[in-house]
DNA sequence: CCTATATATTCCTTACCATGAATATGTCTT
DNA sequence: AAGACATATTCATGGTAAGGAATATATAGG
């Protein structure tokens, strides 16, 4: 999770993995998409492939690389669970549950 | 999207906004929850709040943080689009058809 | 008001990483 | 086999950011 959210928060690492989201592609396609020169894209692709964000298929020359869906949805899955955040006040209840219970200990501990 | 992806790729941070997943909380909860010093839990709060990941609400002394929920709807909407990845095999073709247009492109070029 | 408590900030140092330039590796074409 | 093309790797360098120690700020409570 962490090895992925990594690469992913590199600018032109994530401008990659943009690209790559309409399908694969060969190395120099990117190159020039992006505008960056082939050794910096080549290493940010060395990069995502260590951390399992993408494959390569050997074509002659050319390496395609394609993105790994595994990652992808392991985020998802990690997401979810942020999901009722924004889906009823659980967080606000449970805010108050745990402010009210501090206060206690404390009023136990000073003795008042 | 690349300033969420920055605040959470780092483990401590990481960790930060898992405990808040569960609710509201104060420094010094997290500070002994996660075995860290305080200015660094401070500071790594003060990189969540810049990043617009977590909210403060002042209580006498003490700042209780709160996760909030708009940057991880966002990745959520983003990673929506990722989800053919893993729903059909809508890549895979994608990615013959690439392959065969650059092919198509140097035969035209080399008149072979 | 004075002290204790909770949190934030500053300064310094260190480690890591993205970039650029140069070069290496590998494969196709003739 | 040689040159062209596509990609990867190495090395050196600068910038950035995390951690530690010390200190500052703010509030409660007697």
């Amino acid at each position: 999770m962490i090895a992925t959210l990594r690469a992913l928060a590199e600018p032109h690492r994530f401008q990659i993995v943009e690209l790559l989201r309409d399908g694969p592609r060969p190395v120099g396609d990117m190159v020039h998409r992006l505008r960056l020169r082939q050794p910096q894209v080549s290493k940010h692709l060395r990069v995502l492939s260590d951390a399992g964000l993408v494959d390569v298929r050997v074509d002659a020359q050319r390496r395609i690389y394609a993105l790994r869906p595994a990652p992808f949805q392991e985020l998802e899955v990690w997401l979810e669970r942020y999901r009722r955040l924004w889906e009823g006040n659980f967080q606000r209840l449970d805010g108050l549950l745990d402010e009210l219970k501090t206060k206690e200990k404390k009023r136990g501990r000073t003795k008042r």
